[in-house]
Parts: structure tokens; C-alpha cells; sequence
DNA sequence: GGAATAGGAATAACACCGTTATGACAAAAT
DNA sequence: ATTTTGTCATAACGGTGTTATTCCTATTCC
């Protein structure tokens, strides 16, 4: 069974291992994290990887739930108002901006071939589906609120979430590099424009 | 220089080396092609990759090409009817039957992250807009039509493209998975949904 | 026609990669 | 005190992209 703490209250070598991966994503891309550079950033020999997490996918997996789990921490940080429409472009907002911050991470968090081509689990997905579930709140709220009409929020979430997701994923890759003010051209019109759709 | 044809009429190595590239790719993931796999299935050696394209990323640069083509020719292939709507509808769902087809080299296209984390150069951006060109297009004759109120057909074609992309991406991923018909309960909804919004 | 030349391709080597087997070592458990 | 168990270091295996070198062949020039 895993050690509780070796009696020195160093950070545990699997934290770190962790830390270090999701640290060389982000800042140098994918092709950066290899068990060998890792090792040596760790200040540990290869086989670490494989005790603690059987292998470099399974790492990579691990660092992809803690993507997830700092997307949701964005997203709950926007704080509730009384105007649930400015609530749910704030998400936007905070959703565009996780991705800004890591953007190496969003890619392989989201981006299915990378990094040895694997699947997302079904954990993943569900991961995933949490992030999913903040937008079908902050639907939820605008249609109680009367301003959209009432409906299928999860299916409106859904639309928003794809048309997020791409222009989240398009900005990555790098059209919108002319655009100086994206969030204010194109984000916020663009959420604007699905309100628009269902207001009423 | 390159020669014209060496006297037998045999494809060019280059042009096999990009066929069979896209192949692995398509067939089995951006994981499966390698210098050296690539040479045996071309029946040549791993300097033929160096001598005709300068090394791997550029060859996947020119896969990456191909597939731009290949999106092109089947958004070119969608009838242009006396609906505009209806046909630029049918633009999307080609557009996601393409990446349907060749869901790895989609993901390579658009993946910024995959294949060593290289990043699209301006001429491949460019190809990706070209794409993009034919849902302005197709928005501008909706406008024309007099169906959707005139107004910034790029901006409107923008969105419909994020939509489009991440909707496919999100597909990809493996979200909708326990959707069985996503094209009718998801895709084309929210297009409508789009349409909606921009009606009169 | 023969020689010079240039470009394509094969071989082998280098450094790196993920992974595995082996063994040493220290902390728990008995 | 001894056994057990989890952790890590070392070294090896097969694979990768890339490069230097060499050979060969087809074109070009005279």
C-alpha cells in the first residue's frame, strides 16, 4: 500500500511527478513531456512513472483530470448576479480564458489524437460532462428568469458549448491571430447573437 | 531538379509516400506513421521522406494540405438549389461528414497539439479559410435571398463555423456517443437555431 | 558516343524515446 | 528480528527521427 508520508513532509514524489508534467505541457507542449526529461526535472529515474502511474498515458490521463478540474474551478469562480444573461456570457468568458492560460493542456485535454492518438475514458467524458453541466445551470437560470423562453436547456447548453468549444479551438490554432480584441468581437457577439435566438 | 519521369510510368515516390501517408493516418492514427513503416510500405527507404520533403513535419504539412483539399472538394460537391437555407444546412453536414470520413486527419488538420505540437504556418491558415470562404458564401446568398437581414456575412459565417467546428470536434472527442442520431438532433437544430436568430 | 554531373536512394550510425526486467534498499507489518 | 511490500536506480530492448556517407543511375554537356 502506498506510504502515507515518508516521514519528511516532502511533497510526494507522485504530486510532483504531476505537477512537473502538467507544467511541461503547458509550457513547452506535449512532445516536451518524455519519462526521461521528467525524471530529471523530478529528480527521480524513469521507473517512477511506471510505480505511480503504470505508464506515460495513464500520467498524461491524470494530467487531463486536473485540466478539468482547474477548468471547473474557473468557471465556478464566476460569481452569480441578478442578471442571469450577463451570468452566463461572464462562463463564456472564464471558459475562453482557462483555455488562454493552457492552452497546451486544453488541446490534450480536448484534442483526441494527441499524445499516442488515445480515447477519452468514460471518467474523462464524465469529467468533461461536469463542465458541461455549469453551462446547462446558467441556462437554466435564463430561462427562470423568463428572459429566454422556457426549453430543452441542456440542448441550448449544447449549442453553446459547441460553438465555445470551436471557437475556443480555432483561436488555439490560430485564425482570430489578426483579430486584436477577439473576446469583444466575436466571443461576446457570438453568445449574443444565440441569446438573441431564444429570447423571448 | 526533379525528374520528370524516370521512363517507367510508375507513380512518383513522392506522390506514394503522401498517398500512403494519408492512408496511416486515416486508417490506423497519426500514431502509426513513422519514417520507417512509411518506407516499408512504400518499399523504399527513410531518406526517400528527407529527399522529397525535408523530414517528417512537412510531409504531415502536406497530408495536412491534402485533407484541406479533400474537405474542399466535398463542400464543392454540395448542389447549390433555389433554397439557400436548406443548401447552406446541407453545407454543414457535409462539412461533418468529411471529418466523419477521416476523423484522424481531421484532428490533425485542426489538432494543433498532435504529431509534435508544430503549428499551422500561414499558407496552411490560409487553406483552412478557404473552407471558410464557402460558408461565407453560402451565408451571403442566404442574405441575398433576403431570408436572413443583411448584415456582416463573415461574422455570421464565423459563428456558424465555430458552431460546425466544435460540434465536430466535440463528436470526435467522443461526447455524443450515445447519440445515435446526431446529425438530426443535434447538428441541424442548431443550425436552425442559428438561422433563427438572424430571420428577417 | 563518352564523360561529367546532379539528384535519388540505400546503409549505417547517433541520440532519443517508452517500456521492462532486475535488483537494491528502506519502511512497514508480523 | 524477520518477513513483506512498496519505491526507486540501473541497464537493457526495440523503436523512433534524423543525418552523414556512399552508391547508383539518369540526365546533361561536349
Amino acid at each position: 500500500m502506498a506510504r502515507v508520508s515518508p516521514r519528511t513532509s516532502e511533497p510526494a514524489v507522485r504530486e510532483r511527478l504531476l505537477e512537473t508534467a502538467a507544467e511541461l505541457i503547458t509550457e513547452e507542449g506535449p512532445a516536451a513531456l518524455s519519462t526521461r526529461r521528467l525524471a530529471q526535472e523530478v529528480g527521480t529515474s524513469t521507473m517512477a512513472v511506471y510505480t505511480h502511474f503504470g505508464g506515460l498515458p495513464q500520467l498524461v490521463r491524470a494530467v487531463v483530470s486536473e485540466g478539468f478540474a482547474r477548468l471547473a474551478e474557473h468557471l465556478a469562480a464566476v460569481p452569480m448576479t441578478d442578471d442571469p444573461l450577463a451570468d452566463l456570457a461572464e462562463l463564456g468568458v472564464a471558459y475562453r480564458a482557462n483555455a488562454h492560460d493552457n492552452p497546451h493542456l486544453y488541446a490534450v485535454m480536448f484534442g483526441s489524437a494527441s499524445l499516442g492518438g488515445y480515447r477519452l475514458t468514460r471518467d474523462e467524458l464524465a469529467e468533461g460532462r461536469y463542465t458541461f453541466d455549469m453551462l446547462v445551470a446558467g441556462t437554466q437560470r435564463v430561462m427562470d428568469a423568463g428572459i429566454w423562453k422556457a426549453g430543452d436547456a441542456e440542448a441550448v447548453a449544447g449549442q453553446l458549448w459547441c460553438s465555445l468549444h470551436g471557437f475556443v479551438m480555432l483561436e488555439l490554432a490560430g485564425y482570430y491571430d489578426g483579430e486584436p480584441d477577439a473576446e469583444g468581437r466575436v466571443l461576446l457577439p457570438m453568445m449574443a447573437n444565440l441569446a438573441s435566438a431564444l429570447s423571448g
